[in-house]
RNA sequence: GGGUUGGUAGCUCAACGGUAGAGCAGUUGCCUUUUAAGCAAUUGGUUCUGGGUUCGAAUCCCAGCCAACCCA
């Protein structure tokens, strides 16, 4: 049928798709155009997608859609004359992209409104628009067809822009802060950084195998031993792993290197980058943290612990640390945990904070001082040496931003390294070791996985609710 | 990887072993200031796929595909 009325169009020799506009204003600038008590003595030009279509005899509403907004425009048989009245009303359907030219009014109930005195149609919806009122609720199609998403529901269009804001803002924030953004490698020989399980692929021209990175972090201190003393980069990272409502196998992370400062300066530069986020983006210092049901505040003063003082704490135990591994195994499964008797002693210990400590802190809470084993790329504590100088910025019980005081001993580096590669010595990165005795400025560094900001901030459920096209299977109807 | 739930018209959903339906969208009329839905008429289906049980299956059973949620 929409098929047919592009048939008539192109018979009578107009074709939509060879068609164009240049409007003078989006919707919402439109709007601000209009002078109150004067009606139609501003003429603009705006173009979008046909949402709403109520025909009223010889007179009719409309509205389109742009990346503003809404605007209502108002289409009269007297106005634009009878012939181009007809084309309107039987050639146009919901969903088509049209461009309008008319002046600016308000009507009886107060909205402002284009009078349109002349339209061109510029692309032919051929499929129909889901449904107006319920919107697309379907998971599947709403990941799928991202751009019917976008069309229909409001609160998608509303949270993925908000993500755009806080990306852009992050940059300028950084920016004036005199980091550098950069980009490094995506293919690399080795995936350091992290311990994940990479994707893997094959270059045919230089017949090598490569993964995907997993991590930023070993290029950027490349680039701190180059003398790029503050250095950022906002990139994706590829986790060869599960998907859940928390994990995409790729997401965005921002990391950050400010050369001559530590943790505790990254500690600074968080907290300004979301109170500066909070006032740009957000217009408030409260949001709403809906599992918990608690507010949470980021203009509160941020709460500082020591990981050991919370293990303490919820395990009763103030010499829990000198326990033997078989008392920890004990105590971990009194408090109603799995555990594995492979595990290494700080894995069970770390199960106890990843399940029943990290969950429960809803407010902003620096946890300080991991056990060195869970990050190899840390400085170690001057007066505990079985921790590190980091902190893990918790919000809303998610893990928002760890960031360390960086190891810059190239010996200690490489200790660290081969400790945890045991017999895979293969997977260090030897080029970094190299680079790190050419000397690397004492720095700190942090990472915030910009998904799960934008989670955080946005107040969206799920991880595929903040990432436009998230993995999903890829089915027959792909090619369709 | 395991468990639970779901897949019916373009979209949102009914029908729960006995003729596949509604609202919106679409189509055809009428209607010159409307706000999800004007009034009237009307079109539209391989009920995810493949087997099985049954006189009869959207419905019950088995397998598969896809998705969501929970767990690992």
């Amino acid at each position: 049928m929409r098929r047919q009325k592009l048939a008539d169009l192109r018979a009578t020799g107009f074709d939509p798709f060879r068609a164009s506009v240049s409007p003078t204003h989006f919707s919402q600038e439109a709007i601000a155009q209009y002078v109150d008590e004067q009606d139609n003595t501003v003429t603009v030009t705006v173009a979008g997608r046909l949402i709403t279509f109520r025909v009223q005899g010889g007179s009719s509403f409309v509205k389109i859609q742009d990346q503003q907004g809404i605007i209502q425009l108002y289409f009269r048989k007297d106005v634009i004359g009878e012939e181009r009245y007809l084309v309107f009303k039987k050639q146009l359907d919901l969903g088509d992209l049209i461009g309008v030219t008319g002046t600016l009014f308000k009507t009886k109930t107060g909205e402002i409104t284009v009078r349109v005195e002349s339209f061109t149609l510029v692309a032919k919806a051929l499929r129909p628009l889901p449904e107006k009122w319920h919107g697309l609720s379907d998971p599947e199609q709403v990941y799928r067809q991202r751009y019917l998403d976008l069309i229909v529901n409001q609160e998608s269009r509303q949270r993925l822009m908000t993500r755009s804001r806080i990306v852009s803002h992050i940059r300028r924030f950084l920016e004036d802060r005199k980091f550098l953004e950069v980009e490094t490698p995506v293919l690399q020989g080795v995936a350091g950084g992290a311990a994940a399980r990479p994707f893997q692929t094959h270059h045919n021209a230089l017949n090598t195998d490569f993964v995907l990175r997993i991590s930023l972090e070993l290029y950027l201190k490349r680039m701190l031993v180059g003398g790029y003393d503050r250095v950022f980069e906002i990139g994706r990272n590829f986790r060869n792993e599960g998907v859940s409502r928390r994990h995409n196998p790729e997401f965005t992370m921002l990391e950050v290197y400010q050369a001559y400062s530590d943790y505790r300066g990254m500690m600074t530069l968080v907290q300004d980058l979301f109170r500066s986020l909070c006032t740009d983006v957000l217009g408030t210092s409260q949001i709403n943290h809906a599992a918990s049901g608690e507010t949470i505040d980021f203009a509160a003063e941020w709460r500082e612990v020591k990981y050991k003082d919370l293990i303490r704490e919820k395990t009763g135990n103030p010499d829990w640390f000198s326990l033997s591994k078989a008392d920890k195994i004990a105590g971990a499964e009194a408090l109603g945990l799995k555990v594995d008797p492979a595990w290494e002693d700080y894995e069970v210990t770390n199960e106890i904070f990843g399940k029943l400590i990290e969950p429960k802190l809803i407010q902003p809470t620096f946890v300080t001082h991991l056990p060195k084993e869970l990050c190899p790329l840390a400085k170690l504590t001057l007066d505990d040496p079985s921790t590190i100088d980091v902190f893990e910025l918790i919000i809303g019980g998610m893990e928002i931003a760890p960031a360390y005081s960086e190891q810059n001993d190239p010996d200690v580096q490489r200790q660290m390294f081969e400790a945890q590669a045991g017999e895979e010595v293969q997977n260090i990165d030897q080029d970094f070791l190299l680079a790190l005795e050419h000397g690397m400025p004492p720095a700190g560094g942090m990472g915030i996985g910009i998904d799960r900001l934008c989670i955080l901030l946005t107040g969206a459920e799920s991880i595929r609710d903040v990432i436009l096209f998230p993995q999903l299977r890829t089915t027959a109807a792909d090619s369709k």
